[in-house]
DNA sequence: AGCACGCCGACT
DNA sequence: GTCGGCGTGCTC
């Protein structure tokens, strides 16, 4: 894979070029270069598409495509906007080549706020320029003029209306003082940006194994493409040894974007990067304010941005000086774009890497079985960790066999505690210690049926059943969003008081837990109950501070937390997930599982970690206990082999869906009959896809499964193009596919 | 993605 | 009688 930056082609006036506009349009359009205007590839430019105007990249010499009496000419560049680097545009156009989507769509990852491509709104402030008796010189010095001088006396620049406010003046009293030149105007845009994370901020000391597995990042750098997973188990200081690759980096001026499966639980982990950089990172993801996303977007595309942070999409900012790449927890599902561009964000850092010649690092204490058999066929390098940092051991794993000890029902109705485990909280909480209870399911309970005629409540948008959330009183479908208050009476046969809730989900475990350990602090946390940031340090502060006894929650609770004084997890149901129509079940819940369990015990006090379970003796279980990843890992891919599944063949899902079920399975079995028939190649379905109805559309669901040798893009190209189907139908595709929902 | 065009229900 | 709902179609 090549480097070097090719040649600027220079598009002189006339000339017809290429212009990729941020559109889900099928590829860039045409247009013609203007009098007295010149553009290069990359130039940002603004164009008229329609009766309105966009702005685009200028992508390269014009297709050809359309006739010369329908193009336009473009308007011209756009002054300040930074030009977007050869590699973003070659990113660009080598995902939506693989995920088979439109490059406009993925261009609108890269370029996500148009004003960002505005020059910059200089947020600017006033201060004085002279003294007040050089200034009684200029002007009259009224009662108003003196009241602003005194306040910007103070030195802090403060915005016009800001200033107007101050002085107790109109916003022409501060004109006027600037117009003499009494007042001058100084940049607010980079006031809390200016604080970049600093590469010769002194470090921790790391131990030696520690430092030996840093050196080989370190050494990584600058040395042209590579990927290397930092494997260690939770604990063992991976974070640290990062750490030191972006020191490094930092130091030779390079920028650093670190992707993170979700950034809301990430508290703890900006913590640590402030206290070794001496300043925080800049942050990326979808929750940003459009005035921070645009600071952020400029000072990531002008270098200025030193080290991103943030969710998938960060891979795809047009960085000015990219130097390392790093992939945490590289094992994790939300890495999977799910909608839109469908795509995987560690599979495309480690192509972003190949595409910019720059080290990629993987790092997870449970990496996937895909980074595992790269590791293993040597594509990948590999750094271990073997022990836990600072002496402490892992946690003791044991399961609880329900069918043999069943939780007993009390006065809150059925438990979900079996005996066991509600004797190991009571120990660890009379200890002094803090226990976590985990079960990834949200709400109270995840189905309510009537006693009365049999009823279930369903979403009306969606095949799903509707979830109690007993706290807000409502009723949500988990898939749509869809929400109504908790009725009274069966909506089916209108009896009163006969729903009944069954199973678990978090506030039933929380209910039954406040029931038997009264004395105990407890929290509940779900994504939903969670809150904003301010919400999360709290709660983090709150359990780091023995302010609560008992943590209970669902998938969040799985991430890199930190807490010494807990010491007992109990997985509510370790079988969840176990079962299910995903090739990657067993593998998410062995990875999920082991997530959990290395919460206990972080700090002097060994851990303890108890699975309830109805199936003690499936292969993931027996793996979680024998602290054998390495077995599970092998067994799973001698059956994904034998199976000819990913990694080892190549998938693509087949999503047709629309308002009209006839309409919808008539396209999905036109595909079927005119599916590709190459060796090796196999179609499944079609069929109803599992959440047959979702968000109102029906869905029917195909699987193409092909050989590794097998370019699938190519074959599925030409699949598609051959369809023809009413606009209110679409076909979506997913290539290697993670959840077949 | 926008924005317009184009056909069917509840209001001044 | 209109205002407006969002289905469908196009943008070099």
């Amino acid at each position: 894979m090549t480097v070097v930056e090719t040649a600027e082609q220079v598009f002189r006036a006339d000339e017809v070029v290429a212009v990729l506009l941020p559109l889900p349009l099928v590829g860039a359009y045409d247009y013609r270069v203007p009098e007295g205007e010149q553009v290069v590839a990359g130039d940002v430019v603004r164009v008229p598409l329609g009766k309105r105007q966009e702005n685009g990249v200028v992508w390269g010499p014009g297709r050809g495509d359309v006739a010369a009496g329908r193009i336009k000419a473009l308007l011209g560049r756009i002054a300040g906007a930074p030009r977007l680097p050869e590699v973003s545009r070659r990113l660009v156009d080598w995902v939506a080549s693989y995920t088979l989507s439109a490059p406009g769509a993925v261009l609108r990852m890269v370029i996500p706020v148009a004003e960002a491509l505005e020059a910059p709104a200089l947020a600017h402030g006033w201060l004085p320029a002279m003294g007040l008796e050089e200034a009684a010189g200029l002007l009259r010095l009224t009662p108003a003029r003196q009241r602003v001088l005194e306040v910007t006396s103070a030195g802090v620049p403060l915005s016009t209306a800001d200033l107007a406010q101050a002085a107790g003046v109109g916003s022409s009293v501060i004109k006027g003082l600037a117009e003499a030149g009494v007042l001058q105007s100084v940049s607010l845009a980079a006031r809390d940006d200016e604080r970049q994370a600093d590469g010769d901020h002194p470090g921790p000391q790391l131990s030696d194994l520690q430092q030996d597995a840093a050196r080989v990042l370190v050494e990584s750098l600058g040395a042209g493409f590579s990927t290397t997973l930092l494997q260690g188990v939770t604990g063992s200081g991976k974070t640290e040894v990062y750490f030191e690759a972006i020191a490094a980096a930092l130091r030779q001026g390079l920028q650093v974007v670190v992707l993170v499966p979700e950034i809301t639980l990430t508290t703890q982990w900006l913590h640590r990067f402030a206290g070794r950089f001496g300043a925080p990172p800049s942050q990326w993801h979808s929750e940003l304010t459009p005035a921070r996303r645009r600071r952020t977007w400029r000072a990531v595309a002008e270098g200025r941005a030193k080290v991103v942070v943030g969710a998938r999409s960060a891979l795809f900012l047009p960085y000015a000086n990219l130097g390392l790449i790093i992939v945490d927890e590289e094992h994790e599902g939300a890495f999977k774009q799910e909608e839109g561009v469908i795509y995987h964000a560690r599979d495309m850092a480690v192509v972003r890497g190949q595409l910019g010649g720059i080290p990629t690092i993987l790092a997870s204490a449970t990496p996937s079985l895909e980074t595992v058999l790269n590791v293993e066929a040597g594509r990948y390098r590999k750094v271990d960790l073997p022990s836990r940092h600072g002496g402490a051991v892992l946690p003791e794993m044991s399961i609880l066999d329900l069918r043999k000890t069943p939780p007993e029902a009390g006065d809150w109705g059925p438990g979900w505690l079996a005996p066991g485990l509600v004797q190991a909280i009571r120990d660890t909480l009379a200890a002094g210690q803090q226990a976590m209870l985990f079960l990834n399911r949200r709400g109270y309970a995840p189905l309510t049926l009537c006693r009365a005629c049999g009823h279930r409540l369903q979403c009306p948008n969606c095949t799903a059943w509707l979830v109690e959330h007993r706290a807000q009183g409502r009723l949500v479908c988990h898939h749509c969003g869809h929400q109504a208050p908790s009725p009274r009476a069966c909506p089916s046969c209108g009896e009163e008081g006969q729903l009944a809730a069954c199973g678990p989900g978090v506030e039933r475990v929380a209910e039954e837990a406040r029931a038997r350990f009264p004395e105990a602090r407890v929290a509940l946390v779900a994504s939903d109950t969670l809150g904003g940031p301010a919400a999360v340090a709290e709660l983090l502060r709150q359990v780091t501070a023995h302010e609560i006894d008992l943590l209970i929650g669902t998938q969040v609770l799985a991430k890199g937390l930190h807490f010494p004084l807990l010491t007992l997890v109990g997985v509510v149901d370790a079988d969840l997930g176990l079962s299910g129509g995903d090739l990657r079940a067993a593998e998410r819940t062995f990875q999920l599982l082991s997530q959990v369990a290395g919460r206990a015990g972080r700090g002097e006090q060994p851990g303890r970690v108890l699975l309830q379970s109805y199936q003690p003796d499936h292969p993931v279980l027996q793996a979680m206990i024998s602290s054998d990843a390495a077995l599970f890992l092998q067994t799973e891919a001698e059956a994904r082999r034998q199976l000819g599944m990913p990694p080892f063949g190549r998938m693509v899902a087949v999503v047709v869906s629309g308002p009209e079920p006839a309409a919808v399975e008539s396209v999905a079995n036109r595909l079927a009959a005119t599916a590709p028939r190459a060796s090796g190649v196999e179609i499944w379905g079609p069929a109803a896809a599992p959440l047959a109805v979702l968000r109102g559309r029906h869905r029917w669901r195909l699987l193409l499964k092909a050989p590794r040798t097998v370019k699938v893009q190519t074959l599925m190209r030409q699949w598609l193009s051959q369809q023809q189907c009413p606009s209110s139908v679409r076909i979506q595709v997913d290539v290697d596919p993670y959840s077949f929902l």
